[in-house]
DNA sequence: GTGAAAGCGCTAACAC
DNA sequence: GTGTTAGCGCTTTCAC
């Protein structure tokens, strides 16, 4: 570890220039008045001398950070991973980083990730809510810090909402099916204190409902994760449970499904009928390719960053729906 | 936009529990001496008054900000996404966050996402380079900044490497081929600028020459992405090329492989093996499941940062090869 | 053990 | 148009 004197500041710059810290400060940042001829020696010793801003200072000074703090479940996980990507990309497209922090589901990981990001001084934060508890949220809202959270809504807070229209599809997954001549659903869903899960529940009771009792619905609540998913739905054939069709939380569940159901020697779309949610990468991949209700994520993270930035400068506070549509692949049965 | 003052300071606190702001920054950072009841005290007015510790002071003082920079191609990249996580979990650990930037491929982007790190001023950076050039690197280096590359060793840089055993996967692949009676071997490989490229080959290759003439090599090379891996191994297929088994430079590859040969009406492993690289979470999931050389992506992460910290900390550089596995599932034909 | 004072690198008033 | 000065919130000598 040399202790030498690491980066080149204005000071410097200033003494090599032969002008005051402010004009370097003012050349350098394209502010104030500036004499274009004392701008561009400023500039070119800048960068004979290999300056780089100290963002830290900047952001003591100027109460900006330029950085954005983005919490999520798992970054791994391709519709948080396709999400991020779409944040990042915004973010950088304005100049802004981000931080991220996963919180591996815990409420408590969510708690210190907030407390983190507000150390660090980040502008903004951009939050997918375990959603288990949601106090930490409502005392961020009430800090009046700028946030939005991404893929739900949370009951009595008002801020920034950016998330897909989850009733809309589970309707129109729910009506696919029936119009294919579907009679026995299965919902594989998950958790019902998240939002996504409660409303894709409603759509798909709600396109059940319009046809009377000719259709019939179950619903197997509290799944979370493939592993988990696989599980419960081969304890589901093992029981044989009826079906024709199964509509999943999402295509990992459905994967899940997809896979168990090799296993039992059962064939999709010929046995049931499965149809997933968000349509991630693998999804068209699969075998069969998986009929899906597609959420474009990274537009969903493009437009969570674009809220947080007119949070943040216009206090303006935005809830966006984003359109969600049915993806016809092979794993509907078409009658 | 309400300019009130945000957050309370040390100044703040100090001024209420009638100390010193010096006092209360040791009492705060465990440092130095402080009488116990004393530091009692101005924790709990500290805590009464909602301090939140502001990192960007603390990282111009003391020069250390508490973050490390994460650069990769593509954070949706299933293979770099895992790898992410693996980071920002011990990183986090760690009580360090990270500032992720995606580079899409591209070597100015690589370039601005090193220098905009630099100006936040990063403990450290973990780059996954594009390698297509490395100039930008070689100079980081240069300047003596901690950062560790992942993935890949870069001709004449002598820095911290992480990377699995790609020459070893290479061959384990290969020649787990050649022992279930594979006799015309097609290598579907990257741009061969890539380190990862050159030594799979190589190692391919070692297998091949160990059995003579036996077995023949067809190598394809400069594949780049899903769609480009598909639309070319369709055109091979259009070709009629000759060949009992192909090795993929990665497990996107080895899906887009089964993609299309499941156009072609053919199937694997009757028609041909396969055998992809990385084990990605769906390579399990895909139909047949993927004979695949496995790297531990979270560990190659984790074991990123740990390099980072060491380079940091203690100047020790690191150069350490993860080891790869074989995972046999069922894309390639046992004779 | 605790406090006073200086200063990290930058920007924002305010002179001139 | 440019320079001087103060200060963002924190840590670090150095007295006492």
């Amino acid at each position: 570890m040399d202790k030498t004197k690491k980066f080149v500041t204005i000071k410097d710059v200033a003494k090599v220039a032969g002008v005051s810290v402010n004009t370097v400060s003012r050349a350098l940042g394209n502010r104030g008045y500036v004499r274009k001829d004392t701008k561009e020696k400023v500039l070119k010793v800048a960068q004979e001398l290999g300056y780089t801003r100290n963002c830290a200072a900047t952001a003591l000074r100027t109460k900006h950070s330029g950085i954005v703090g983005v919490v999520v479940v798992d970054n791994s996980n391709p519709f948080y991973a396709e999400l991020v990507k779409g944040i990042e990309s915004e973010a950088r497209k304005n100049g802004y980083s981000i931080i991220l922090i996963n919180t591996d589901r815990s409420y408590e990981n969510e708690v210190k990730a907030i407390q983190t990001l507000l150390q660090r001084r980040v502008d903004g934060l951009i939050i997918c809510a375990v959603q288990s508890r949601t106090d930490d949220i409502k005392e961020l809202v009430d800090k009046k810090i700028p946030n939005v959270i991404v893929g739900s809504k949370l009951d009595g807070i008002k801020t920034n909402y950016i998330h897909s229209d989850d009733e809309l599809g589970g309707y129109i997954a729910a009506k696919y099916l029936i119009e294919t001549g579907h009679k026995n659903i299965l919902f594989l869903n998950a958790f019902d204190y998240k939002y996504a899960a409660r409303m894709r529940e409603k759509g798909v009771r709600k396109a059940i409902e319009e046809v009377g009792k000719s259709v019939k619905l179950t619903v197997i609540s509290s799944l979370e994760g493939f592993e988990n998913a696989y599980e419960k739905f081969k304890q589901l054939l093992s029981e044989k449970i009826a079906f024709d069709s199964v509509i999943c939380y999402n295509d990992i569940y459905a994967i899940a499904v997809v896979k168990a159901s090799k296993e039992f020697g059962l064939k999709i779309p010929e046995d049931f009928s499965v149809i997933g949610f968000d349509d991630i990468e693998f999804s068209s991949v699969v075998s069969p390719p998986l009929t899906t209700v597609r959420i474009d994520k990274t537009v969903l993270g493009a437009e969570a960053f674009r809220a947080l930035i007119k949070s943040i400068k216009e206090d303006i506070t935005t809830e966006l729906v984003v359109p969600v549509e049915l993806i016809k692949r092979e794993s509907v049965k078409v009658r």
